[in-house]
DNA sequence: ACAGTTTATATGAATTTTCATGTAATGTGA
DNA sequence: TCACATTACATGAAAATTCATATAAACTGT
């Protein structure tokens, strides 16, 4: 009850901000029930894919800064998610990734992801959600490259 | 460089999430140099519109926990921003209203985030901007809102 | 190879957020 | 009207984030 605020009622980073919000929202219940928090779940599903990732790597996906990942990133080792290693090119870098653990403990939440997403999707419609995507990666992509 | 996380390349709640951080951190320098932190900014540019609002009201437009939202008001309070009276017909709430200084600091970012809504969405062409709109708003509207 | 610069990460202190809970006001049903 | 549940907000302790800065490794031009 109660939104509408005022200041954004046509506003498009407030809508971005909500929109986001809502369905990251939706899903974080999923993520709790899991025993993550939102940010250990963008870590694992980021490095889920790649085989390491740098800590300033991790810090630009998961739209966190550095000192917050450093730190975050040390509360996952200690819980037994993921491990690191010097890189081997740049010993200034220290790569993160996954343990066997930490792959165990993704695995399920990658599929409900998926779920949320096709429920979402579908909520909305194929199309319209196709387009949706579509100006965001475009908005993405005409701002910061990176 | 280095985007395309992989557990995102397509997935919807981390383009909004992206997109969403994205733009507000372009404005976040604007809002910084005026003196004021991103909640700040969201809690003035709310009450900016309306001629008050509750705790309560105040967390679920600005996205953030009413405990957070109580402490910053507080804060803000302290600075002289924002002023606060007991609800007539609910002596439970805490009704927060602009200071003519709040009002005065507020005015010039309003424009500025016109001006920077303007730029985004002539960058992104007037009519696929006017369709992202629509569909994050229906995104919102088709879950959780009222 | 050397001084100066930049880059990658770590870290301590300060700030902010969050969780759990407390308190007071309101609503509800018998 | 009297319990009982609910709502709105406050608050203290714990946790997370952020800022400023430190350190060490790589890069740059000479």
């Amino acid at each position: 009850m109660t939104s509408s605020p005022g200041f954004v009622d046509d506003y498009l980073a407030y809508l971005l901000a909500r929109a986001s919000h809502l369905i990251s929202s939706e899903f974080h219940a999923v993520v709790e029930a899991n025993g993550l928090s939102l940010m250990e779940w963008r870590v694992m599903a980021s490095l889920s894919g790649k085989d390491s990732l740098s800590i300033n790597e991790l810090a630009s996906i998961v739209l966190a800064k550095q000192p917050t990942v450093t730190k975050l990133v040390g509360r996952m080792q200690d819980a037994g998610w993921v491990k690191r290693c010097d890189a081997a090119h740049d010993k200034r870098q220290s790569l993160v990734s996954l343990t066997a653990t930490g792959r165990r403990k993704v695995q399920p939440l990658l599929k409900q992801a998926k779920a949320h997403e096709a429920q979402v999707v579908s909520a909305l419609g194929t199309e319209p959600a196709h387009q949706l995507k579509l100006m965001l990666e475009s908005l993405i992509g005409a701002h910061g490259s990176t």
